[in-house]
DNA sequence: TAATGATCATCT
DNA sequence: AGATGATCATTA
């Protein structure tokens, strides 16, 4: 049986193989072979998976506003998909500043740092299938081409303006082609103090970058189309 | 408190 | 069924 690393990956390559190594497993095999208990609802564990799958990889626990493996560059990230490789869920990023610093570009920007270099990590989920016998697919290193770029360029610009004019207010998920803003929070009832479009101090809800499934979608199905 | 790991629950 | 808004656990 397989079983996680001791120590980090040093490189690109260590890592891509350490994602082989797990292809094919469910997350409830991993879990039992690592010794981890098996919750019975991810409704209470909602990370579990990701955190099963950064033990075997060897990245660091932690909640940095950094990538899993920064020596490398490469931010990790499990997607669950159906059967037909379309992505179940939209995938969270980062937070969102509700007062973002001028003059931070998008190439400067959390967001993009964290997006540079990621290693998917399909889960393949059967429709009426307990959670535990999500499947890790075949991972990949996906890095955003010209094209993806400039899509997430324009929408990260387009929503920084509105949080940078003070507009927090006016946001919704339906803005932005492949990414959006949604809640960040425990509950609705959390609170960030913030401004707003006249300076006046507001109460809001805290805010998250996510990537929309149509997008994630994509990237996974290139990975198959394109070897 | 604010960041991480995300999925849940509801509405259309 | 897909999209939007709400929520859960854990760590520093």
């Amino acid at each position: 049986m397989i079983s996680p690393p001791s120590s980090p990956p040093q490189s690109i390559e260590e890592l891509e193989e350490l994602a082989n190594q797990i292809c094919g497993f469910t997350i409830g095999e991993l879990a039992q072979a690592a010794g981890v208990t098996i919750p019975t609802h991810l409704k209470h564990h909602k990370g579990f998976a990701g955190q099963i799958i950064e033990l075997y990889l060897g990245a660091e626990a932690g909640s940095k506003p950094v990538p899993d493996f920064e020596h490398l560059g490469v931010e990790l990230k499990t997607l669950p998909v159906s059967d037909k490789g379309s992505a179940i869920e939209s995938t969270f990023v980062c937070t969102a500043p509700l007062t973002p610093e001028p003059f931070v570009t998008f190439e400067t920007s959390h967001l993009f740092n964290k997006l540079k270099q990621v290693l998917w990590i399909p889960l393949v989920t059967y429709k009426n299938q307990p959670w535990v016998e999500r499947i890790v697919g075949p991972g990949h290193i996906w890095r955003p081409d010209t094209v993806e770029k400039q899509l997430l360029k324009q929408d990260w610009e387009e929503l920084t303006e509105i949080l940078l004019t003070g507009h927090v207010q006016d946001l919704n998920a339906s803005l932005g082609q492949v990414l959006q803003i949604r809640p960040k929070a425990a509950s609705s009832r959390v609170k960030k103090q913030t401004l707003d479009e006249d300076g006046k101090s507001i109460q809001v809800n805290p805010k998250g970058f996510y990537l929309r499934a149509a997008f994630t979608t994509k990237i996974i199905k290139q990975k198959f189309m394109c070897g």
